[in-house]
DNA sequence: AGAGTCACG
DNA sequence: GACGTACGTGACTCTG
């Protein structure tokens, strides 16, 4: 950075954005643009109070350098100090939050610079430009009013409140604090805030803190001198307290080196440009505004039609049609530097890398692409091999392309760059890439998410489906560029020429997606779904995968051996049983064994003509003696075990970690749930003694131990509170057995000394309640006549009539909006539940689940989601997620810190927005390994 | 590629 | 009155 740019004769003006757009949201009634709905009265506040800036402070007041500073996202290293600082700050309105952006946008519309940091306040951001451009001569402006910017007034540096035109200077300061400017950060120690929580000494406000000041000259001497005071209980508190008030000067006080890039010099005063204002204050629907602002620039006003604006619905373009031919390749450091500049104009930039394949872990980067407007992307070939290759791998780099540790080093500040959106297609993916190139690509917007969150239920998320769906458009199939089967090549294989027209087409259609979901977000009333359990998910997530769980391969691969020498057994006694040899891998060739040769009853065939020989027949036919069925069952599960984990599982182990890394999918599930691939972390077993024997598999690393942490019960809870049944909710409040009291209330039986026989039956029906439950299933499930179900399915309808009411009211409003929602405003859309006939009950079913699975989806997605900073201090790593579990590496010595702070977490999950009427349960257990754990 | 089966919550 | 059925996933194997 260049301190130069700045000094003697300028005048910098540091605008408190954050400042800005509160006030403005609060000052001015809610707006919403026309075509679209979108809430935008704050940034039409903000636009005002920009231009009013620029225009009013013209004359010899006027600034010759300007930047708009705003707070990054998420925590600040305050929190570090004091983790209670601003933490009852209630979460900015579902109206304000699409705005954020809105107003970055506006900024940089009226060609005015902008800077903020993530882990630092905007008010550490003007402190550090304050001291900087004051130590080099120049004169400051801090345009805001808020108080804790009074400690930097003084010596050169003025403030402005905008909104009542007035400076603040060092009169107004002492009038306010009663001291001057540099004892500011000491009555503020004091005095504390309860706003921001900055605890100070309790009963000592402002004024007595100034007299107290006045007094002993500054902080250090009155906390030093403190026998000293007068008052018993003023002394006793300042005594007591010391501490506390030391943690809370480190709190206010502003950070005067904010480890920043930049230079003085991109913030001089240039004139707006009239087009790129005009531009997006029509995009806004400004009216007054553009009206006035194209006057004074000497321009005709833009039209805004009355009408539902097209510009607008499209993304402020009419479509564009696809055209591979328009798609630049980059292959010189110019053409990188100009599309980087071209980044920095739009603020943002769909981004997608192409890699030698689909294990993130694992697979190198080829290429990049990227996109600014529709129509219009590059691809960036980076390490395309030249020929075919050979046995030796024909390594050669093909010509022309830019050296990767080149192209990384231009790209990197871009897309690090705070300010920056970067837009991705299931960005987790190239975020884990590029991890691995120490590219830490932040902040960033998925359209796979966005979909997610406002389609979720109708189809799945993958680009081909959106692209097809969405912009009529059916992208090249990445097939046609790496063949199929055998003869599939990899990416660095294919020429660059054909790799620009698929490549730069997927960062174009990126965009275009986004362009369109985005701004329909708050429409469909989802902005805080995708805000707070979608896209935060997703660094989360990529550091679980990262992180990967450790596998013994020893233990796995003795495993698979015992397993082959006892299915070999199984085999030949199968056989024999059956008279001949068979595939017994085959249900087929089982089915007509079973019922055609051998005429055993049952042989029910299915859609397909085959026999059925699932789990429920073959032991039906075990149960009556049947030697034959029996041992294929036992011959199956030791085939599933070997097949599916101990020998699979071997395979994922990655080489240079030693550990199996799962991916997540975020958009996987309806309900909101996770889903796991690559391999299936979510399905190891557990409920067989053979099973869990493969749970010893995954164990913790030297020193370390696993700790899993497991809500107790949360569907049923969740179901408790949403159908309001005031025994169940008692229950969960008194820690009862909840199977056990639904067997009490149902069968009038006590609950000591109960028949676990009566228990289980209990239980069956809690979970088919969660399901949907119906007679037929349920009489499946339990093994009894389907009359009988159906009469205790009626006496639990009787006894917890909420449920009763609970189903069909969801029913009902399923059809009624085509949706149904969690409690955190999740929807899950119901498009079949019209249907008639088999399908209807389907429907139902799933309708009536689904806000249950989906609330308990949610929860644990705000405690994943909070988690990264809560256990920050400790030296756990969070590794995998199994719906309502989570599994930790924790040295041996902080299981007890983690345990406790990880299930604060968890069981306080769903506040502050959601008060649940039961308490939420989370056990803990810890061991060598996850059998032990569990 | 689809069906069947079975592992999990 | 008859449909057909527990909810949500992913991986593996056989088969056409």
């Amino acid at each position: 950075m260049s301190e130069n740019s700045i000094g003697r004769g300028h005048h910098i003006h540091l605008i408190d954005g954050s400042g800005f757009i509160f006030r403005a949201y609060h000052a001015l009634p809610p707006l919403t643009r026309k075509s679209d709905g979108l809430p935008v009265g704050a940034v039409s506040g903000f636009c005002n109070m920009l231009y009013k800036m620029v225009e009013d402070q013209k004359g010899s007041d006027a600034p010759t350098h300007l930047v708009v500073v705003f707070d990054a996202k998420g925590k600040t290293f305050r929190s570090d100090i004091y983790p209670e600082y601003k933490a009852n700050r209630p979460p900015a309105p579902e109206d304000l939050v699409p705005q954020f952006p809105l107003t970055r946008d506006a900024t940089r519309a009226f060609g005015l610079a902008q800077i903020e940091k993530t882990g630092f306040e905007a008010d550490d951001i003007i402190a550090t430009l304050a001291v900087q451009a004051r130590d080099a001569g120049a004169r400051v402006t801090i345009v805001s009013s808020d108080k804790d910017l009074m400690q930097l007034v003084g010596d050169g540096v003025e403030m402005y409140d905008a909104m009542k035109n007035k400076r603040i200077g060092r009169e107004q300061v002492e009038e306010k604090f009663g001291v001057g400017p540099e004892r500011v950060i000491d009555v503020q120690s004091l005095a504390g805030d309860s706003v921001d929580n900055v605890p100070g000494a309790p009963g000592i406000g402002i004024k007595t803190a100034a007299l107290l000041i006045n007094d002993y000259g500054d902080l250090d001497s009155l906390l030093s001198r403190a026998e000293e005071i007068k008052q018993p209980k003023r002394r006793q508190t300042l005594i007591e307290k010391a501490d506390q008030i030391r943690i809370s000067r480190d709190l206010v006080t502003l950070k005067q080196d904010t480890p920043l890039e930049f230079d003085f010099s991109d913030y001089e005063v240039k004139a707006p440009d009239a087009d790129t204002v005009l531009k997006f204050l029509t995009e806004m629907e400004f009216r007054t505004m553009s009206a006035r602002i194209a006057s004074k620039l000497g321009v005709d006003a833009p039209a805004i039609p009355d009408a539902p604006s097209a510009v607008v619905a499209a993304g402020a373009m009419p479509d564009v049609p696809f055209d591979p031919d328009k798609y630049e390749c980059v292959r010189d450091l110019g053409a990188l530097k100009s599309w980087v500049d071209k980044i920095y104009a739009r603020g943002y930039v769909a981004f997608d890398t192409e890699t030698t394949g689909l294990n993130e872990m694992v697979v190198d980067l080829v290429g990049i692409c990227l996109s600014v407007e529709p129509g219009e992307a590059c691809y960036i070939p980076l390490t395309h091999k030249d020929g075919e290759g050979d046995l030796f791998g024909g390594d050669n780099l093909a010509e022309g392309q830019i050296p990767l540790e080149q192209a990384l080093e231009i790209l990197r500040p871009v897309l690090q760059d705070p300010s920056i959106m970067k837009i991705g297609q299931n960005i987790k993916y190239d975020t884990k890439i590029m991890a691995r190139y120490d590219v830490a690509i932040a902040p960033v917007d998925d359209t796979m998410l966005l979909s997610y969150a406002q389609h979720g239920g109708l189809h799945n998320h993958g680009m081909d489906a959106l692209a097809e769906r969405y912009l009529d458009h059916k992208p090249i199939s990445i097939k046609t560029l790496l063949g199929t089967g055998k003869s599939a090549i990899t990416f660095d294989r294919v020429p660059i020429v054909d790799a620009v027209k698929y490549a730069a087409e997927d960062a174009d259609i990126t965009l275009r997606l986004w362009q369109k979901f985005k701004p329909q977000l708050h429409a469909a009333g989802v902005t805080q779904v995708y805000e707070t359990l979608e896209r935060p998910l997703i660094p989360v997530l990529a550091n679980m995968e990262m992180n990967g769980i450790k596998v013994d391969r020893d233990h796995l691969s003795r495993m698979s051996n015992n397993f082959a020498q006892k299915m070999a057994g199984l085999e030949t006694e199968i056989h024999e049983l059956a008279g001949q040899e068979f595939n017994v891998g085959s249900p087929k060739q089982l089915g007509e064994i079973l019922f055609d040769k051998l005429e055993l009853p049952g042989g029910k065939k299915g859609k397909t003509g085959a026999y059925s020989t699932g789990v429920d027949i073959l032991e039906d036919l075990a149960a009556e003696g049947n030697d034959l069925p029996a041992r294929v069952l036992d011959w199956r599960q030791m085939s599933k075990l070997k097949s599916t984990y101990t020998d699979a599982l071997q395979t994922h182990i990655n080489p240079d970690t030693g550990r199996v890394h799962t991916s997540y999918v975020i958009s996987g599930a309806s309900t909101g749930r996770l889903a796991s691939t690559d391999p299936n972390l979510q399905n190891i077993p557990v409920r067989s003694d053979a099973g869990r024997q493969i749970r010893e598999a995954f164990v913790a690393d030297a020193g370390n131990v696993l700790l899993s942490l497991d809500y107790s019960q949360i569907e049923l809870r969740i179901l408790a509170h949403i159908a309001e049944i005031d025994a169940l909710k008692q229950a969960f409040y008194e820690g009862q057995d909840i199977h056990a009291l639904t067997a009490s209330q149902m069968f009038d039986v006590p609950i000591e000394g109960m028949d676990p026989m009566i228990r289980r039956q209990a239980k069956a029906i809690n979970f088919g309640v969660i399901y949907g439950i119906s007679g037929f299933g349920l009489a499946r499930n339990l093994r009894i006549p389907r009359k009988e179900a159906q009469s205790f399915i009626d006496t639990y309808f009787e006894r917890f009539p909420g449920i009763r009411t609970y189903m069909d009211k969801t029913v009902e409003f399923a059809k009624q909006h085509k949706y149904v929602e969690t409690l955190f405003g999740r929807k899950i859309h119901t498009a079949n539940i019209d249907a008639k006939g088999p399908q209807a009950g389907f429907s139902k079913r799933a309708a009536i689940n689904a806000p249950i699975q989906g609330t308990a989806a949610d929860v644990i997605r705000r405690a994943m989601v909070r988690m990264p900073a809560a256990i920050a201090h400790l030296p756990a790593k969070m590794l995998l997620q199994v719906h309502d579990e989570l599994i930790f590496e924790v040295p041996k010595e902080a299981v007890a810190e983690t345990t406790e702070v990880v299930r604060g977490v968890m069981e306080n999950a769903c506040e502050p927005v959601v008060k649940l009427d039961v308490p939420l349960v989370v056990d803990a257990g810890t061991g060598a390994n996850w059998a032990e754990a569990h």
